[in-house]
DNA sequence: CTGAAAGCGCTTACAG
DNA sequence: CTGAAAGCGCTTACAG
């Protein structure tokens, strides 16, 4: 923020030519030992560190990646994509500008008007993982797309493994002993709500189960959502159905996120059953908020999140040659997996049916 | 991202000298209207807009702010924070540069090396409203605090009026008529524990209640804390004790924070004593994610994050003269204060009583 | 191995 | 009212 010391001053100090020093630094003309060292004793000395305005100026490249994030105040999860972009682009000496649009505005003027030409390339992060058509303002070849995929843009793409992610929700009932698996989502045919449903599917069916899967109204997956689908699956209170073997009762729910098993903690609650005992419950997300502080404590598959942020970073320095293009050429979708977080909502389906 | 059109086209387009067009798009010198249209024309005609890089290189004015925050992926209210910041710098034609730090990394040396000479000032983003040592590489005269103060350094401060906002959350549950409320909070001397406090005990005793603060062991302000700090309040359980007419018991609770309150819903629940009914809650935050998805709603105060950031980043512009100094300078605190949402965690002292 | 010079795209005194 | 020229701090052919 001070005016400081320029390469003028630098060369002086050294008693060399200002070449020569950009040469020293950069190591890209040659330089005898003895000069380059006469250069970065100078340099230390005068506490000097090269303008990246002007260098940008005449290399054209920036070292900024642009962020373009949708509505990021209403995702829990934006926080840590934006810490691994941050982190990775850090790595490779770029720094990250933010715009943050509101949800579905891709014709913001600020797109155009702020990114262009003060960033080398613009990760473009969705709100939610979906299907979007790529803003016509930004150049395909210098865009990556985070938690989105356009079908008819040649852009490279990152998401989460959504089938696998489910996969690894429903090894977990199973692994428990768990057969009468539920899953409780919401409408919509979004690559998220999709993705999980065949992947739950596919892995009960594998294991001889039956697949259930109830709908909660609407497209918006939170506690009020779970709790509607939880109701509907359990169906109308009768008393005592706490005590009530009901062979045909799901043991366990995995429900679409940890949002919705708040739900299904309410509704279990309302009924007298108890979580970890009576039913096990199996979320997506770890939201520090709910996972954690639900009681008892939500067993739940993280999503990527951080690794998404670094990952879609280190396509978008593929474009711009930052970082050197992969030999083989990766699809253009790339799919991260989850990890399991144990906590306390499963129990064992012996105990369960007991 | 594309090479684009320069000044000088647009100059040979006019059919005038760059000199002209740098002067009839910033309204500096003194152009005739003619000129002014035939510029403004090709401007239009080659879809000109100006370099900010080269701008920045011979202003020295970047028209960016760098944004430097603190564990952002752990805050749930740093996303509202930055979109405040981000709308107010894009409505004054300034960009975020965002640099996030881990917790109590102040001397990060990105701060230094990627924030220095590529931002006109900093906003410093504390992960809670706390007191800190502002890092040595910040200068005082290009930085603003946002949600921290440093009683040492000479730098304006955007934090929440804490007093006030827990005087508001006190207000709503004195205006159903409790009078035995009490304060759950936890350890530690910072101006968010310590604010409330104040601010309860004062309205408390000035409408004639006695305090009753309750410290949850450990300085994390957490659901679990809120579960032990509520179970101490209770005392131990007793059979019936839902039904017990405890006439010191209080009949309402004002938690530290939204996570706190989530506790006392969970003891309430142990309990039997229903929210709204036999107890009222008022937390802050108004963190989506609890206290519309607690059941029933929860009544809290929003802290006004989004205003938070704006004011943040309005204050770093007058730094730099982007935005004219106030005619009275303010002080260097600027408090702001918060708003009372209401759901249903309140109920009237009167039917909590029956 | 070293350096003089051009040029990236603007803005800003200064002269006409 | 208009324009030629200098210069912001670098990098990069090119020449010596």
């Amino acid at each position: 923020m001070a005016r400081s010391t320029s390469i003028r001053d630098v060369a002086a100090e050294a008693g060399v030519s200002i070449t020569t020093v950009s040469h020293a630094l950069s190591g890209k003309g040659t330089v005898s030992a003895r000069t380059r060292l006469r250069v970065e004793q100078a340099v230390e000395r005068l506490g000097y560190a090269p303008n990246p305005i002007a260098r940008a100026m005449r290399t054209d490249r920036r070292a900024v990646l642009g962020f373009v994030s949708e509505e990021i105040a209403s995702t829990p999860y934006a926080g840590k994509i934006i810490v691994g972009a941050q982190a990775e682009a850090a790595a490779h000496d770029h720094v990250l500008m933010i715009v943050d649009i509101a949800a579905g505005a891709f014709d913001d003027p600020r797109i155009d008007a702020l990114i262009q030409r003060q960033v080398d390339a613009v990760v473009f992060a969705s709100a939610s993982n979906r299907v979007i058509r790529l803003p016509r303002s930004l150049d395909p070849a210098r865009t990556v797309l985070l938690d989105a995929f356009d079908p008819a843009a040649p852009v490279p793409s990152v998401v989460p493994d959504e089938q696998d992610i489910a996969a690894t929700a429903v090894r977990a009932l199973l692994d428990a002993g768990h057969r009468r698996i539920a899953h409780l989502t919401v409408e919509g045919a979004g690559p998220a709500v999709t993705g999980r449903v065949e992947g739950y599917e596919r892995t009960l069916v594998a294991a001889g189960g039956t697949p259930v899967v109830v709908r909660a109204g609407g497209e918006v997956a939170d506690a009020a959502a779970g709790h509607r689908a939880a109701t509907e699956l359990f169906g109308p209170v009768s008393p005592g159905a706490a005590d009530r073997h009901d062979a045909e009762r799901p043991t366990a729910v995995f429900a679409f996120n940890d949002q919705m098993a708040m739900g299904v903690y309410q509704v279990a609650e309302e009924r007298g059953m108890r979580i970890g005992r009576d039913l096990s419950v199996v979320g997506i997300d770890d939201l520090q908020l709910v996972a954690a502080a639900l009681r008892p404590g939500l067993t739940t598959v993280a999503l990527p999140h951080e690794q998404m942020g670094r990952a879609a970073v280190r396509r978008a320095l593929e474009q711009t040659g930052a970082l050197p293009a992969p030999q083989a050429p990766r699809a253009g979708v790339e799919r991260l997996r989850g990890e399991l977080v144990v906590r306390d909502s499963i129990g064992s389906a012996t105990v369960t049916r007991s």
